[in-house]
DNA sequence: CACCACCCCTGGACGC
DNA sequence: TGCGTCCAGGGGTGGT
């Protein structure tokens, strides 16, 4: 579900609401999808939240102890913030749960934050510090799509014969876009989906990198593309969906002035994708 | 090595 | 109302 915008949301709202705070106890639901070590330990029970970090389109809950917690939402994994549980709740003495919460921490100040995912694409990966983490899970990524340099971008599109579409997707090049923000970076920059990644020149992959900046952090002030069920950790929705120009707009008029195209969209990469005939070109 | 097809799961929208 | 089909923002893996 959330992409480099919608993530960095939930990252913000958790550093607002749970940092500096202390880990009472851990409840876990589901424990497949947690890999690594599942112990209360290793769910930072007992350490204070020192941090949330997140690289791409994943999140890094850090403990006093050191430990670390990664968090992968996938398609339709949300972290939420739970508040007002101070007292007890129902003859249970537990919380309403929303159906598949998998892992509930119980944060100090009658919170609690809830990883919740449906589809269970998403899952938890433990890790004993920060270090494994990024020699680990982390190593193989590209940089974060906030933080590439155009000499980066460059040198990766420039090594691959895949359609710049694919490329782009391609966590391990560039970290943090999706399907919606490369429809979306693709039409800002007038380029073709299907445009073969080497054909780029170091103009336009300079171009692409102001422009998934501008993009990315338009997005993230208006908290996020709410499609269907994304909510930030304190549940609100975003408003970028309403701003989308290529993505689920297939059919539709271009609307940049001047343009007579339509949207149209086919599967490339595997991914349903929206581009405009019109103003986007293969080659310059 | 690089790439593609396929799989993993559930829920919502739609057509009959 | 109910059932079948298709589709969805994520990634990993095995085969070519």
């Amino acid at each position: 579900m959330p992409e480099l915008p919608e993530v960095e949301c939930v990252r913000r709202s958790l550093q607002r609401l749970v940092a500096g705070r202390l880990i009472g106890a851990v409840r876990v639901i589901r424990p497949d999808i947690i890999r690594g070590e599942s112990t209360p330990g290793a769910l930072l029970t007992g350490q204070r939240i020192t941090a949330v970090r997140r690289h791409g389109k994943q999140l890094a809950v850090v403990g006093s102890e050191g430990g670390c917690v990664c968090v992968h939402l996938g398609m339709s994994g949300q972290l939420c913030v739970m508040q007002g549980l101070g007292t007890v709740k129902g003859s249970s003495g537990l919380p309403d749960l929303p159906p598949h919460t998998h892992v509930l921490w119980r944060v100090e100040g009658g919170l609690a934050v809830r990883f919740t995912d449906p589809r269970r694409f998403g899952g938890l990966w433990t890790f004993g510090d920060v270090d494994a983490l990024e020699a680990g899970r982390w190593s193989a990524l590209g940089p974060d799509a906030l933080a590439i340099t155009p000499r980066r971008l460059y040198q990766g599109l420039s090594a691959t014969r895949r359609p710049i579409k694919a490329a782009l997707l391609d966590q391990n090049l560039v970290a943090g876009l999706g399907n919606i923000y490369v429809d979306e970076l693709l039409f800002s920059a007038r380029l073709h989906p299907l445009m073969p990644a080497a054909a780029i020149t170091a103009r336009q992959s300079s171009g692409l990198v102001t422009r998934m900046r501008t993009l990315l952090r338009g997005a993230i002030d208006r908290g996020g593309s709410s499609l269907r069920d994304y909510i930030d950790a304190e549940s609100r929705r975003g408003s970028q969906q309403t701003r989308h120009r290529a993505y689920g707009r297939s059919g539709k008029r271009c609307v940049r002035r001047g343009c007579s195209g339509r949207i149209e969209t086919d599967q490339v990469a595997g991914r349903t994708t929206a581009w405009c005939p019109g103003c986007q070109r293969i080659g310059a």
